[in-house]
DNA sequence: ATGCATGAGGC
DNA sequence: CCTCATGCATA
């Protein structure tokens, strides 16, 4: 097996998880708030407050399975094998896109201005070039930069559908501040512009308009901040939002709102959340907000294939080469590979959804400099913390 | 902080 | 099967 990381689930071997001190990530300076309770550890699976039935089965995706290959690695019969029910879904997600308005109008730059102290220049992919995945050989040298479709953040559309471009004259701002002048390139100037914008100088943008990718960038800072200070850590953020909301959300992905690595969609959707909860959390500092939370459940999940080294990069140069393999195709590479299909087909997925988020996922942002000109000025996102 | 995973919608 | 939003489990 690859997996040299063999560790089940820990609901049996955990007697009692001796909360180790929470990191809260370093740079903290007067955490004054003390609360002391709610802190649990993300890794417990079964503190269940309300329920509080233990947990105690041993369910495990693969104890018995272990084959190392061919065959279906996963059983297609989810549920009614054990102990796993069908335990009843928060409804969370779904009330949300749907009370949340449709946003969508995509952002556009005022102006790019740098005056912000933060100088932070950074955009995603650009919508320019399609459909044109050059296959360059150069192995594992990521000399190109394939742009996939951009941002087509229809109203009340959805991203699935954006395989081909609908040739719609929408506004779709492409949110490219510094968009290379070479060669005139597929757009010599999109840029569309926006009806009102650009008056005397101001411009409304604490509110519940659709944030700019900017507005986005400098809300995640600040969020970050202000959490820290108040002595937060990024899953208490996500359970009092639970309790304020009722959706609860993990520390990862909060985390993943202030590093930016959401989908711009997802992070329009979660500011608001969020700068509601920093709202209260900063008005009632001090005072309990309820602690609720309501447990995951236990379901069964396949243990974390790892992936080694060696095989990563094989697979990043399929990548680069073809970002959709069709099933055949990832056949053959599960096979060369001696990886299982399903794990190589997600780890496709998984990819391109990096590739889409706000923060690239190569290190390099499309629509740098990369033409040569990659001087020793790393510093980009600072990992402060 | 991230890698691999699950699942709900869509075609 | 894909995309997309999310998260357990990990490094």
């Amino acid at each position: 097996m690859a997996t040299a990381t063999s560790n089940h689930y820990s609901v049996l071997t955990t007697p009692s998880s001796a909360p180790p001190p929470h990191s809260e990530s370093g740079s903290m300076q007067q955490a004054a708030a003390y609360r002391d309770a709610h802190t649990l550890l993300q890794s417990d699976y079964g503190t269940l407050p309300g329920g509080g039935h233990p947990l105690s089965h041993a369910h495990q995706w693969i104890t018995a399975l272990s084959h190392s290959d061919s065959g279906a690695p996963w059983p297609s019969s989810p549920l009614g094998d054990q102990d796993v029910k069908p335990i009843l879904h928060d409804s969370d997600r779904e009330e949300l896109q749907n009370s949340s308005s449709l946003q969508q109008q995509q952002q556009r730059h005022p102006h790019l201005a740098h005056q912000q102290a933060h100088h932070d220049a950074r955009a995603w992919r650009t919508s320019t070039a399609t459909t044109h995945i050059s296959g360059m050989a150069t192995s594992e040298g990521q000399s190109l930069t394939y742009s996939q479709s951009g941002f087509a953040l229809m109203p009340g559309g959805e991203q699935g559908g954006m395989h081909h471009h609908p040739l719609r004259d929408e506004e779709h701002h492409s949110q490219s501040p510094h968009l290379s002048e070479h060669g005139g390139g597929p757009g010599a100037h999109h840029q569309s512009l926006s009806h009102h914008h650009q008056h005397g100088g101001h411009q409304d943008q604490s509110d519940e308009d659709t944030p700019t990718s900017d507005e986005l960038e400098q809300f995640a800072k600040q969020f970050k901040q202000r959490r820290i200070k108040l002595g937060f850590t990024q899953a208490d953020v996500g359970l009092a939002l639970g309790t304020l909301y009722g959706n609860v959300f993990s520390q990862t992905t909060i985390c993943r709102f202030e590093a930016l690595q959401l989908s711009f969609k997802n992070m329009c959707k979660l500011k608001p959340l969020l700068n509601k909860w920093l709202e209260e959390a900063d008005s009632t500092s001090g005072s309990p907000t309820s602690l609720d939370k309501i447990a995951a459940q236990g379901r069964k999940r396949k243990k974390r294939t790892s992936i080694e080294v060696g095989v990563k990069g094989a697979l990043e140069s399929h990548f680069l080469k073809c970002p959709k393999p069709g099933a055949a195709e990832i056949n053959s590479l599960a096979d060369s590979l001696q990886l299982e299909k399903e794990v190589v087909r997600v780890w496709f997925c998984n990819r391109r959804q990096k590739e889409k988020r706000m923060t690239p996922a190569g290190g390099q942002i499309a629509g740098e400099d990369m033409y040569g000109d990659t001087p020793p000025h790393h510093g980009g996102q600072t990992p402060v913390q």
